[in-house]
DNA sequence: TTTTGATTTAGAATTAGTCTAAGTTCAGCT
DNA sequence: AGCTGAACTTAGACTAATTCTAAATCAAAA
């Protein structure tokens, strides 16, 4: 993914240890915060730094190959999942689930239209009690 | 607010220090951070502590007084605003503005049975422009 | 092969938020 | 009025997350 073999542009700048970052998100059940995939990228590319890991991950989320995501806990965490999808979030434990309702997507416009915003996209966050908490 | 004549529990605990962090919350139109409501709440209380306010936001957080939010940016906000309310939040300049779609609760139990959790709450964000960005 | 610009690195710096220990306040008792 | 214990506040130390900085490296272009 650098260049082709005529030197013309292909997508630049996806280099090795942004490459690394990504595919450990991607590998990810889960939503791991920027010190778990520090950890994680780590075993994969041993000499990789706190701060090119901040700074893939500001690529990759400025590129739209992840989305960062912030619930209540002090870190962010990151989302392979690109595409419009809702959230849950257990209000015991803090777990969160990625679900998808597509009937969210229905409400864009009147949000749009109540709160005077260009719309963009429209997420939903449901907060409630995961299955391992209730 | 502290108890009454015969010494029965009225509710206690709204200390002057917490009433100075509840009256900043509640006199600011925007959403404060932590250091902006210390900021504030010192000039009505020159001798109060950074600490203290953060005790004070729990406080109230957990007497349901106020409630905190989190986007993006590296420091909880804070609304003045209890009720169930949505979102928008502008994609350009980071405002954050609340609205109510009285519509979003109607999709709790379907958003409850997709994600197989027992739902509390829900509430939709919109992402977009705001009006002075767009 | 030199230049140029982007990227990576290590570690320092910054920032948000929590913890601790000592001091203060206050209701309830005597 | 004075004592007590619990809850609260204070200042500052501490921790964790994230950004910044400056030097080193790399890769494409000249």
């Amino acid at each position: 993914m650098r260049k082709n073999t005529k030197g013309q542009e292909t997508e630049q700048k996806l280099t090795p240890q942004r490459e690394v970052v990504l595919q450990v998100i991607r590998d990810t059940e889960q939503h791991p915060t920027a010190s778990e995939i520090f950890e994680a990228a780590r075993k994969r590319l041993p000499g990789i730094s706190y701060a090119t890991v901040y700074n893939s991950l500001r690529f990759l989320r400025e590129a739209g190959l992840v989305r960062e995501i912030c619930f209540g806990d002090s870190a962010s965490r990151y989302d392979r999942e690109v595409e419009r999808h809702d959230h849950a979030i257990c209000t015991n434990c803090g777990k969160l689930v990625d679900f998808n309702l597509p009937e969210t997507a229905g409400l864009l416009r009147v949000a749009a239209r109540k709160s005077q915003f260009k719309a963009e996209s429209v997420q939903l966050t449901l907060l409630g009690l995961c299955r391992d908490c209730h």
